[in-house]
DNA sequence: AATTCGTGGAC
DNA sequence: TGTCCAAGAAT
């Protein structure tokens, strides 16, 4: 690993931000200000989601609810609404909390230490640094997948970055090179370097404004870095799904459980099998709706049922109108797409 | 520490 | 089609 000394990291920090100025992405929807709310809203939204898919998603959330009061007042359902289609929706039931304790807990007085925001839900290390230097000038460094990426080339750092406690050693090693002055133009230059000249694949380290600071590219073997350990495969899962419409016309839902994987959400009734032989009732496809998750693989078959026992308190029929105005998963919307074909077949 | 949590894009 | 990934957090 590299060790600067101060001059040489006053310089890197002075080449950064002459970059950042020039060449970052000002135009971001986020960028406008640094209001905590706007960035907090931001942040949560880009956990594990990429930049082109927010900015459509932010700017219509800021539209509805403008203000920390005005989400902290907001039913779930509207949250979940705005949110539908951006995944790991537990970030939209956390970041609603976090604003309700923002405005009724602390009549409105935003944290603005690391450690302070460290304390909100869906606010985890990254998120709280990302936040105090943002929006509060704090110089501490926020530590996302481009800045474990820009510093493991720049420094040569070996640890695996999918290892929890590999965050300390980088932590350590790039605490001292945030520029106190500008802790926030900073932390999102790294972020901008990390996605454009520093990107995971077929980077452009060459034309790089931080080039001659970069020990693995110097050496020859930037193609090593980041050092980290792959991930396992999802886990293939089968179901039918129960299709049930009742004399008006509506669609029998059922309500998934309150924790798991889209915890609350309603869907087509699913029901595990172990293979289509397994199926009860009229089979409606020939191809079953797949679905990937991060770490599961959906297969799903659509079945035509007659009936089914007394309706459950999870169990509803729903109106196309209702339908519309609640927020469903990627699944959901594939299942209906799926039915509205193979009726538009059959007519 | 290792798993669980969505989705869409790139190759 | 499969695989990996993209501004991580909670458990």
């Amino acid at each position: 690993m590299e060790n600067w000394n101060q001059e040489t990291i006053e310089n890197f920090r002075k080449d950064l931000l002459a970059w950042y100025d020039q060449e970052g992405r000002a135009h971001l929807p986020w960028r406008e200000n640094t209001d905590p709310y706007r960035v907090l809203v931001s942040e949560l939204m880009l956990q594990q989601t990429r930049v082109d898919t927010v900015i459509t998603y932010f700017n219509r959330f800021m539209t509805a609810l403008p203000t920390v009061q005005d989400l902290a007042n907001a039913p779930e359902e509207q949250v979940l609404k705005l949110w539908e289609g951006l995944g790991y929706y537990s970030r939209a039931r956390n970041l609603h909390q976090a604003a309700k304790v923002v405005v009724f807990d602390l009549k409105g007085a935003w944290p603005e230490s690391y450690d302070d925001l460290l304390s909100l839900p869906g606010v985890g290390p990254y998120t709280a640094a990302a936040v105090a230097s943002i929006a509060f000038n704090q110089a501490v460094p926020a530590i996302d997948g481009n800045f474990f990426r820009v510093f493991s080339r720049l420094l040569k750092i070996d640890d695996d970055i999918a290892k929890p406690k590999t965050r300390r050693v980088f932590y350590d090693a790039v605490a001292p090179i945030v520029d106190p002055k500008r802790p926030g133009d900073f932390n999102q230059a790294i972020m901008d370097l990390g996605t454009s000249y520093m990107k995971t694949n077929d980077p452009d380290t060459l034309h790089s404004p931080v080039v001659k600071y970069n020990a693995a590219f110097r050496d020859g073997v930037e193609d090593q870095y980041p050092v980290k350990s792959k991930k396992k495969k999802p886990i293939l899962q089968r179901f039918q799904a129960l299709v049930l419409y009742n004399e008006k016309g509506d669609l029998l839902y059922e309500q998934r459980p309150d924790s798991g994987l889209l915890a609350g959400f309603w869907t087509l009734p699913l029901r595990p099998i172990d293979s289509i032989e397994d199926l009860q009732g009229e089979q409606l496809t020939i191809k079953a709706v797949t679905h990937v998750f991060s770490h599961r693989k959906w297969e799903v078959w659509p079945v035509k049922v007659e009936q089914v026992e007394k309706l459950t308190h999870n169990q509803r029929f729903l109106s196309p109108a209702e339908q519309e105005a609640m927020a469903l998963p990627k699944l959901q919307h594939k299942l209906l797409k799926n039915l509205k074909e193979q009726h538009d077949v059959s007519k």
